[in-house]
Order: structure tokens, then sequence, then C-alpha cells
DNA sequence: GAGGTCATTGTGAGCGCTAACAATTCATGG
DNA sequence: CCATGAATTGTTAGCGCTCACAATGACCTC
């Protein structure tokens, strides 16, 4: 019941002129919504249509038009939330502005998976590309390569030479650092992420500054690799900094966090009555954390919808409205993690 | 320094053949890797080749060989840790095959969306699309919508009128449910996920099977939405039923797991020694909920292979390999939750 | 009613590639 | 030295569509 094999080939555009007794030509126009075509005509031409099951061929038409119609997005961890939500939202932008997307997943991002992955999806006629592209290794090697379509990196921090779109890291930081500043703790620790990420870099230098800004001496910075295991362990090195200053943690990202909060819990320290932490990312179950976390959330969506902008731009020749950098802010969301009261869940907007 | 416009029109493959001496035909037997082709000759071309910076037109060659060599797939929710793992597995066993993968992501499986979503990909030419369609409704959506391609369905339940593949979800259950028995619990509680989705079905059937298989009666069955706040809520039910009976609960995921946790936590109840909690997918932060949680690991690497396995059998016209209905062994992990021994995080395999 | 305009439809030429077949070259053996 | 067949290369015809332009006819104006 689901296919229709009624004829091997599937029906052309001839075969549907013919059948209703036009030009094929006519039929493009009717399926191209254009205006002069008699009401009459266009009937016609629709009931053949549906009756044959006509599809337009996807490969002449991009054949005659020379557009394909496709974007190609490549990216690595697309299993973590961040790229995950990101590939979502620009599936979803780039589909509400009429193209295709087509993906590479990457295991690791090097110069050589990632050219192999831009050659790939040339290869596969793609106008342009987004690359997630969160290590400065990707950014370096994007480029340092050629490819004939524009590419628009995702994450990479402003400072890099492709057209990029990011969230304010630094911003999510100072909010972060600020806010626990604010209710009282004289220092806040760090756990920061990988040395190789830019959005790691950002967030560290967005503590920094808060903390300098402050005339605070930033303390002893650890660093772990996003994983919640990583978490762990610099939350057990954390735990024996108790009693000698440690008050507060801005940790980079909520998955490290939640370590973090086990390794403290484990050791006897409460939180936040003893040490306060703050995460990055606000994924769906840092609200459920033991406390819920106080984190900093990114609007992925708009990530999505500025980036497919963004290289619809460039790929239209159009100068890019604004410049070719955009950044967006993130928000802090404030929950049981960095303060005494424990909202109801559910009650925190996310 | 990123792109290469030294032409306005990208080069064909007859100034390929012009600038080699040879005809475009040759220059096509060469990128086909066709064995004719005299060393010399093969050497000309790709110096050629390289030097004009050619690439082989995506349009113009699926025109002529009839081959898009693209699948689609449809998914929703793809920030579930489940369904982003499945596409990410699905895209890498589709590239291992020479295979482009389309994507489009919808936020809910209707009727509706998923027609629009395959005929979309139809206009995108695929020549087949897999379904992660957990609902219920989706499949029977599938079922009767009309598509000239072959579709298979991931995570339906292998009972659908549609090529399948699926993780044994009952299994797992059994697992889950079997382990606690084998604990020693004289009962076990089941928190199901949506009704309307399959794999909530399965395992609430799983655990029902199991208890009955024990002759033990099923006790009182809760529901939830596959999040962590419908797991609080759970949760906090279920903690007024400790000391009447209930010692264990299998929940159907791992987020709502968290909020069960969570909930019993705050009301006091300790996490194995009043209550044991398993829950379902090994999602990453497992591992380091309060405490880890015991749970089931589900491949989806191997998911992903046998699914793009089932869907080019469909295109080629061969019969699948096996049945058309694909099951694969989910594993159950054991951590702290069900269990008063606390294992080293990272000492658990995964 | 001639001339002009507009709406509507048709015609022909590609888009850049591969498949099928034709033509050429080359090595080999009788 | 030429026939024989294999290896190598070239030629031609589409694949199914859109674009540019031509053709037709209806309608209007003076």
């Amino acid at each position: 019941m689901t296919q229709v094999p009624s004829q091997l080939r599937p029906p052309t555009m001839a075969d549907v002129a013919r059948m209703a007794g036009v030009s094929h030509q006519t039929v493009s126009r009717v399926l191209g919504d254009h205006p002069n075509v008699r009401d009459e005509t266009r009937a016609k031409v629709l009931r053949a249509i549906e009756e044959m099951g006509y599809r337009r061929n996807f490969s002449a038409r991009a054949l005659a038009t020379r557009r394909t119609r496709t974007l190609g997005v490549v990216a690595s961890n697309t299993t973590l939330y961040g790229p995950a939500s990101t590939l979502f939202a620009l599936e979803e932008a780039a589909r509400a502005e009429g193209y295709f997307v087509s993906t590479v997943s990457l295991r690791e991002l090097t110069v050589r998976t990632l050219s192999e992955a831009l050659d790939r999806l040339s290869e596969g006629g793609v106008e342009g590309v987004i690359a997630i592209a969160p290590q400065r290794s990707a950014v370096e090697a994007l480029a340092g390569l050629r490819h004939p379509f524009p590419v628009v990196a995702v994450g990479t921090g402003s400072g890099a030479e492709v057209p990029s779109v990011n969230v304010d890291q630094r911003l999510g930081a100072r909010l972060a650092t600020g806010h626990l500043l604010a209710a009282g703790h004289r220092r806040v620790w760090h756990l920061a992420g990988p040395e190789d990420w830019q959005e790691a870099a950002d967030r560290t230098a967005g503590w920094r500054e808060t903390l300098e800004e402050a005339g605070v001496e930033p303390p002893m910075q650890l660093r772990g690799d996003w994983s919640p295991l990583s978490g762990y362990r610099a939350g057990q090195e954390l735990a024996g900094w108790v009693g000698r200053g440690l008050t507060a943690v801005f940790v980079a990202n909520d998955q490290m966090a939640l370590g973090v909060l086990r390794a403290l819990r484990e050791a006897g320290v409460r939180t936040p009555q003893d040490v306060a932490v703050a995460g990055f990312d606000d994924i769906p179950e840092a609200e459920f954390f033991a406390p819920p976390l106080t984190t900093v959330r990114q609007d992925f969506s708009t990530v999505g919808k500025r980036s497919i902008a963004l290289l619809l731009d460039l790929i239209e020749g159009r100068t890019p409205s604004g410049t070719s950098s955009v950044a967006i802010e993130p928000q802090l969301v404030v929950r049981a993690s960095t303060f005494p009261y424990i909202p109801q869940p559910g009650a925190a907007p996310g």
C-alpha cells in the first residue's frame, strides 16, 4: 500500500504535459507558480499531476537551474546537548528558507577529517556549509582550506578569519561569575573546558575579567574535558580546598558541574551552603540536578536562524546584513545551586 | 584565501578534457576508476583536474545515472540522547556506504508533519528514507502514506507493517526488572513513558511479563512524558508508597529516573537503601546521578548500521538479508542506584 | 478595422554528466 | 606482414528540467 510501481520509470514532466494536453513548459509554469497561466489550464495540469503521482525530478531541476538548494553542515560530538540543539535549529531554519540540509558528523575535527568532509559535501553539490567547529584547531583548518562555496562557522569565537555566529560566551561567563560575586562570595573558582575549545577559552576569559574588575586575584583554575567524569575528578580536588577560601565555583559546562556536584556531595560538602556551583548550557537535566543548577542558557534557535541567514547572504552574494560575525546574548538562569532558596521544579523558566 | 573565483563558471568535464588533450569521456573514466585507461593518460587528466580545481557536478551526474545517492532521515526530538545518537549513527553508516544524508527534524510527528517531511524529501530526490518514529501514531501514518521510495522505521517496534529496526525494548525491561527481583525485591514498581510511544509500551510489557512470570502481581503503574519534571512528580507520588511495599522502581528512561531520584531524596528516601531505581538508555550523565544509575544501554551504532543496510537492500531491490524487521539486544548496566555498593566513576563500562 | 498591448502557450537549446556504441591503437601469432 | 582480438579512446545521444524567446490569440484604442 505504500508504493506506486505502476510504471517502471517515474512519470516525467512531458508525460504530464501529454496527459493534460499542454506543453511541458506549461507544466513547469504551474509547478513554479507562474502568474500567467489560465486557471482552467492550471486545473487540468494539477489534475494530471495528481493522477500520475508526478514529482519533479530534483537532479534535472538542479542541473538546469544550477542550484541544488542544499546546504551542508559539518559537526562533531552531535550527541552533546549544544551541538545537537544547534543542528536541529540549523535544519529548521534552512528548511524555512527552502533549503535542504546534508549533514556530515565527525568523531573528531582535524584538518584531515574537516577537509574530507568539505570535499564530500562539495561532491554532494552543497551551495554552502555551516561548520559547527568549536575547537580552535578546526577554525585554523577551515581558514586554510580551499572550497568552492562559502562557509560559516558556529561556535568558533568572533576573532576568526571565517564568518561566524557565536553566543557571547564571555558575557555568559561574566553573568555567572558576577552573580556569584553579587551573592557575597569573595572569590570564584573556575573549572575550565578543554584548552583547544574557543568557547572554553572565552568562558575562562569572562570569568577572569570579572574577577579582575572586582579587584580579586583569580584563584587556581582547573581544567576538564566537558565530561561528567572530568568534573567529578576536579570536584574531588576542589573539595580539598573547602575551608581554605573555596566557596564558589563557576564550571564551564553543566555536565562537568554534575560531576563536581557529585564529588562535593561525596566529600560531605553541601551545595550551596558550603560551596555554590554554577554551570553553563542549561541542559534539560540541569534543573533536576542535586541541587538544581544555576547556569547560562544559550538560544540555539537564534544561532540557527542567524547562521543560515548569514550563509544565504554569502551564497546570494549579498553583503551580509551587519558584519560577518554575529554575537548572540546568553541568559543567566538562577537555581538552587547558588542560592539557599530552593524553587519548585517547573517554576523556573525552563 | 578560502575561495577560488578564478572563473565565474566552475570548470566542466569538457574543460578538463580540453586541457588534458583527451575526450570528456576519458575524464569521466578516470574519475570513475575505470580499468582501461593508460597510466599516462590518467596522470595527465588528474593533473588537469588538480590544476583547474575541478569537481564533478553532482546534479548532472545524478541526472545521468538516475541515482542521487542520498538518503533521507525524518526525526523528532533530535536533542534527546536516543534520537541524537541514532541520527549520528545513521549518518556515519550511510557515509560509509557512500550515501549522503538529508535530514528533516520535526517538532512533533503527526500524519501531517510526517507527510510533509516525506514530500519534501521526495522533492529532494532521496532514494529512501529512515524514519526515527517512536510514536505509534507515526507508524500508522507511515503505513498509510504513499511514497515513491522505500522507508525503514526505527524504534517503532517490530509489529509494524513497515520494515523496521529496533532495540529489543522488551528484553531491556526484562533485564532491568529481573535484576531488581534478583536483588531481593519482592515487587518492582514502574514509571512508564508516554502511552503513544511504542518503546514505552514495550518496556512496560517487559516489566509486566517479568513480574507475572515470577508470580508477582504488578503494582500500580505511573506514567510520565520522558522529562525529568514528569519523573519528579511521579517520584513525589512514589515517595508516598515507601513503607507500604515500595522498594524498587523501574523507570522507563534515565531522564525521568533523574527526577525520581530527586523527589525521593527530597522526601528523605534513600537510594538504593530504601528504594532501588533503575532507568533506561544509559545517557552519559547516568553514571553521575546521585546515586549513579543502573540502566539499560542501547547500541545505537548497530541500530544505524542495520537500518542503513536494510534500507539499501530495499533500494537495490535485493531481498533483505534476513527478515525486514531487525531486533538488537540491549545491555544491562548495573550501578549504585540498585545496589548498596558504590563503584568509582569511570570504573563502570561507560 | 489597423495597430498595439497584454496574457497565455509553445519551441528549442542547453545544463554537465554517463551509457552505449564506434573507432582507433597496439600487441601478438601464424 | 597481415589478421585477430584486446586495450584504449572518441562520438553520440540522451537524463528531465528551466530559460529565453517565439508564437498565438484576446482585447483594447483610436
